[in-house]
DNA sequence: CGCGGTGTTGAAGGCATTCAATTGTTGTGG
DNA sequence: CCACAACAATTGAATGCCTTCAACACCGCG
């Protein structure tokens, strides 16, 4: 196997050459409008980056230094209340892309949930081809008016589901996630990519509700727990359903 | 006077000439970054159309026919579950855009929630002004990222607040917004351009709930109630601290 | 083995909901 | 101008869901 076999996980972080070829999210992410000349130029700026589970990637306030595509892992968007209390705001997988334009403060803390591996492009020189590949400023519109629509369905969630329905909803949605990243390969188990009390702070609820909610769906057989980690779903539609998307 | 003293507001639901310059938001709205020129490509098709309050604007699923500014009026944006459960998942005062580029279906129940104004523009003919002037698509980009942005921030209220913070946070926005229109005119009251429903169906609570705050925050002297609709707001600080965001 | 982190389970209590009744407001027709 | 209906808002009492607080189980790791 040449060198050129390594994936871009697999590559260091600060290695300058990457390529794009090898990339695996390379026709899903924002690059995929890209020609291949658009791509170089690209690739001349960005660079890899890694963190680990529960690693700060950019602090609340903090100057925003970088976007970046997700290659691989979840990225967790959060903010938090004086008071301490914190609410996930946003969940971000593969091939997703982060960060906000035209922002020079995060208006979020993100942190990795899982180990990360991130595409990262520096802040000035990618807003510099936003502005020179109009086709790739356009394709990112795209990308934030689905996250605006990602989040008013969250809305619905946080604001009219009990905890069954919330829970099952989370399940729901990993599992679409993650067929997505899996790009068809059926594991016969879905993983969870965050701890219980993540889920916590993405549904609006305590770890506790949440675990006993687990129980609850193993119990009526709508999940299967593999470890504490791994659920096999038996029946998409029923979870759905549980999900309060039943007629 | 003149007939060109007649506002915007004032004009008639069909009247193809429409003249920006009498226009209250014009130097508010996303048509800030037109020049006089682009201005007159505008009003070549721009309508103007009127909503009572409680109208349906646009439903869900039904094709886009028009992107629009608010001219006057407040406007929501609901989400309805299948079983009835309802949320609303944004409001848009004056200046604000109406419409999701790209997207040929809403996502969302668009209604009138007081008497309303539209300055609209034919879904087509605006997209190809969007191609054809960038910094008007720039423009538009930047208010959806802010959207995105009140999003994040009202999923903070509907997981992790209290019922009371709910409900300060909600007269908070809007004394904000209310002072931003009024462009620094103080009335010494502020106007709930909705109903107790309405208010619910934004906090996710229900309107016993709403209405029991109400009477506490009356009886805090946080707020005093003019009348059903009308509040005034002694402190606007202490509000805020209410709202869950003192330290 | 013991330790910290993570997850589960139990019991008690509180906050928001639900259901029900009353009051207040608005607009329409007599 | 008043009566009345329809709707909006408030208030009360009881229920229930989720939280809170506490204890325990599980797992990887030094």
């Amino acid at each position: 196997m040449s060198k050129y076999e390594k994936t871009l996980a697999e590559s260091e972080t600060n290695d300058s050459r990457v390529h794009c070829d090898h990339c695996k999210i390379r026709h899903s992410s924002i690059c995929k409008v890209l020609s291949d000349e658009e791509l170089n130029h690209l690739n001349q700026i960005v660079q890899t980056k890694k963190f680990k589970a529960g690693d700060v990637i950019l602090s609340e306030e903090q100057p925003i230094e970088f976007f970046a595509n997700i290659a691989s892992g979840v990225v967790k968007m959060t903010k938090i209340l004086p008071d301490g209390r914190q609410q996930i705001v946003g969940l971000l997988f593969p091939p997703d892309f982060l960060g906000q334009a035209y922002k020079n403060y995060s208006s979020v803390f993100i942190e990795a949930a899982t180990d990360v591996e991130l595409c990262c492009f520096p802040h000035v020189k990618f807003e510099e081809m936003l502005e020179k590949f109009p086709h790739l400023k356009h394709k990112l519109f795209e990308a934030t008016l689905n996250e605006l629509d990602a989040a008013r369905e969250w809305m619905v969630l946080l604001g009219r589901k009990n905890a069954e329905e919330k829970v099952a909803d989370l399940l729901f949605m990993i599992a679409k996630r993650s067929a997505l990243i899996g790009c068809g390969t059926i594991k016969g188990f879905v993983e969870l990519p965050m701890t219980r009390s993540d889920m916590a702070d993405y549904l609006g609820l305590t770890v506790e509700t949440v675990s006993r909610q687990f129980t609850s769906l193993k119990s009526k057989k709508i999940i299967t727990l593999i470890d504490n980690n791994h659920i096999d779903i038996p029946d998409l539609e029923t979870l759905s359903e549980t999900a309060g998307y039943g007629y």
